[in-house]
Parts: structure tokens; sequence; C-alpha cells
DNA sequence: CAGAATCGTGACGTTTTGTCACAAGCCAGC
DNA sequence: GCTGGCTTGTGACAAAACGTCACGATTCTG
């Protein structure tokens, strides 16, 4: 069992992740290595190497069981227990985000959502009431929450993330087209799902 | 100069060009693989390797001009033309998607949105509106498009991905959390920013 | 013109991944 | 209870990718 996960294996081990619990979801109770491959592309013997290397949770013949697989994966990852998070913009992607299932069926909570469009604040999305950036901090400090997500555009990204840096968050995730300066115990984050189009692209039209 | 981007190469590539573009609209002219190194968290020399295997971008001593970097990537992508996709669901999710500008900053255009309920249908969203499932195959062939977004719940996700495929699309990129069969000549990339969250999370706890 | 910065690139060791092979174990059907 | 078909777990090895150091070449600044 290694010490700790090097960044490609803990990578296919949140595909894993993923696929599990869509698997679940769609009442599959077993699952092979090989259904795994299809969905992930990735190698099933590779997939099966990982996984033995933390223990041997498939049977012969069989497959694996995709409760158990799943809970395992969440322990080897350290991921089992309860995560709040921060949300910064109630716009109609941070209403997305929030109204999600997708969080919650891997124990992430949204946990406060920071808005400075003063109109917005006081509304209620999904079941949080919008908070303003004081009460948020609050909130980051007492509930320890070190992960925030920026779901504003990009003008004010910067100040979305200061804030939320403020706050005591180590780790966001930036949906906004902005290049985001933080210290350097921050991480950032940065989806872009346009570039992400881009690349699977380039694969098939090739 | 590479025949074929291995899956590596243009993994980073399409993580240079996110920076690219975000440097860009910061107003960065010049930038250096070592800035972009800490941005993306890869390794400088590599940088420097990577490009260089399509020709000398750079001026020594300075960088690298941003503008004409974007371009000489977007021409390795081959990616540099103009894109069109059609979006299932326009809900909160497909409306932020529909509406945001950074798909059209890569030169990206939702052509068409697809929507089951019928209230839902003839609505403008953004500076589309929405279609019912004929008019999104119509719209599709018409432009040739191959690219689908799925935007809607779990539940309705397979209908909207069968939609699509009938309609021609090739690459399917999936926001909900269903696990969706397709025929094999089509790609589905899901996106899952729980997991993403998950994995970020395990490397700041170790 | 001196000095600092940065690219382009060779060299080399290390790590990671892909692949084949196959024994061991499990289940279904008969 | 036995046979045949799956599927895991794992060894071995080749191939590919990556990290790192080094250093000449080039460009800008002052």
């Amino acid at each position: 069992m290694p010490e700790r996960l090097t960044v490609g294996v803990a990578a296919r081990l949140s595909r894993y992740l993923q696929v599990l619990s869509q698997a679940r979801k769609m009442g599959k109770e077993r699952i092979s290595s090989q259904e795994i491959s299809e969905y992930t592309n990735i190698n099933a013997t590779q997939i099966r190497r990982d996984l033995s290397a933390f223990g041997r949770f498939g049977k012969r013949g069989v497959g694996y069981r995709t409760d158990a697989l799943l809970d395992e994966i969440r322990q080897i990852l350290r991921t089992q227990g309860q995560h709040n998070i921060a949300l910064a913009g109630a716009g109609r992607l941070g209403s997305a985000i929030a109204s999600s299932p997708i969080f919650a069926e891997h124990g992430i909570t949204v946990a406060a959502i920071l808005e400075v469009d003063p109109e917005k604040i006081g509304q209620r999305v999904g079941n949080l009431t919008v908070s303003s950036v004081d009460d948020v901090a609050q909130v980051c400090r007492e509930r320890n929450i070190i992960v925030g997500v920026i779901a504003v555009p990009a003008e004010t990204a910067q100040d979305a993330a200061d804030a939320l840096i403020g706050a005591g968050v180590k780790i966001i995730f930036n949906y906004s087209e902005a290049l985001l300066d933080v210290p350097s115990d921050v991480s950032v984050h940065t989806s872009n799902p346009a570039v992400d189009l881009l690349y699977a692209l380039y694969f098939h039209l090739t």
C-alpha cells in the first residue's frame, strides 16, 4: 500500500469514483474492470492493478460490488466524511451549483453563498440564504471551510477570491474566465468547458 | 513535428490555451514559460519543450507573445475555426452555459437549444430560441453539428443523449450524473465537479 | 557594453503506463 | 458434483512519458 498516491493514481481513482457513483445510481450492483474501462477509457488491467494495490476488493469471475468499491475508494482518497464548501455567486451558474444534487451525493454541502449585489443578499437559493461577505467569512471560520467555488463573472472573480481567501479558504474552484492571483498556500483549479471541448474535438478530428 | 499528438501533450496544450486566453484577457501581452508554469503547475522546461516541438514561438530573454502563442496552439490543435454546438436543457445550468461568454471566446457558438418541457419551447435564452427535438435534429444536420452538451437532470439525460445522437452528434459533454449508453462511435465526456473537488481535497490533506 | 532574463535543446535517469500471460477463484447450468 | 466460461490479481518486461540539470544562444535594460 503506497504511502501517498501519485497524481496519476489519484486522478484515475477519482474517475472510478465518478463512474461507480453513476453506476450505483443506475442500479448496477456489480461492475467489472472491463466495464469501468469502457466508461473511462482506462485500460482494464491498469484498473485492476490500481485497485489491487490497496486490497482485494473484487471477486474472481464476478467483478466488484459497486457499493463496496465506492466506499473503498473514498477511504483511499480519505474523503469519506462530510465536507462543507462556500460558494461565491448567486447568479444562474451559482444557483445551478447550489441546487444540484451532485455535490450532496458525494458528501459535499454548500454551507454559504456569497454575493456582492445587495439586491440578492437575503434571497433564498435552494435551502440557503444568500449572505454578504462578512457573514460568509464568519461561517467559513466557524465551520472550518477550506474550499470555495467561484461562480461570478470574470470582472468580480478576483474580489470573490480575495474574500474567500480572507475567510480562510485554501482551495478555489474557479468557474470564471479570470486568471486569479492568490497566495502560494492557496491552490486554484480553473475549469474551462470550452477548452475541454476543443481538446475533445482534436481527437475526434484526427 | 509529431504526426499526431499524444493524449498528454494535447492535454497540456489545452491547459496552456486556457491560461493564455485568461492572460490575454488580463492584458498580459507577453508571458514566460515560468509564468505559465506557476499557473498550471507544469514544469517550465516541459512547457518549452512542448512548444518547441512545433516551432520557435518564443523570444530568448523575453518570453512568448500571448496573442501569437494562442494562435499557434489553436493551429496545433486544429481548432481555429468557428464551431457550432447543440445544447440540451434550458434550465439554470443550460441558461448559464448558453449565455456564458466563455464559449464565444474560443470560437464556439451554441447553435441550438433542445428542451422537452413544452412550456419552455419557444422561450428565448440569450439570443436563441428554445427548440423541440425535431427542430434541433434539423439544425444539427444543416450545420453539421457534431458536439452536444447535456445540461438536464439525470432522469432525462439518456433521452437527451439519444436525441442528440439521432441528430448526428458524435461528442457529448455530460453535465448530468447519469451514466450514458451510447454507440461506440460516440464519445462521452462526463464532468463531475464534486469528484474533482474530492481529488483536490486529497492533495490538500496530505 | 555588461548583466540579467529567457528560450531552445541535448542528455540521462526515473517513473509511469501498456501489454501479454496465466494461475486462482467464482458462478451457472446441467 | 463437475465442467466451462468469466474475471480478478499479479509477474514480467518493453515502451513511453516525464523530471531535471546543464548550457549555449539571444534579447532587452540600463
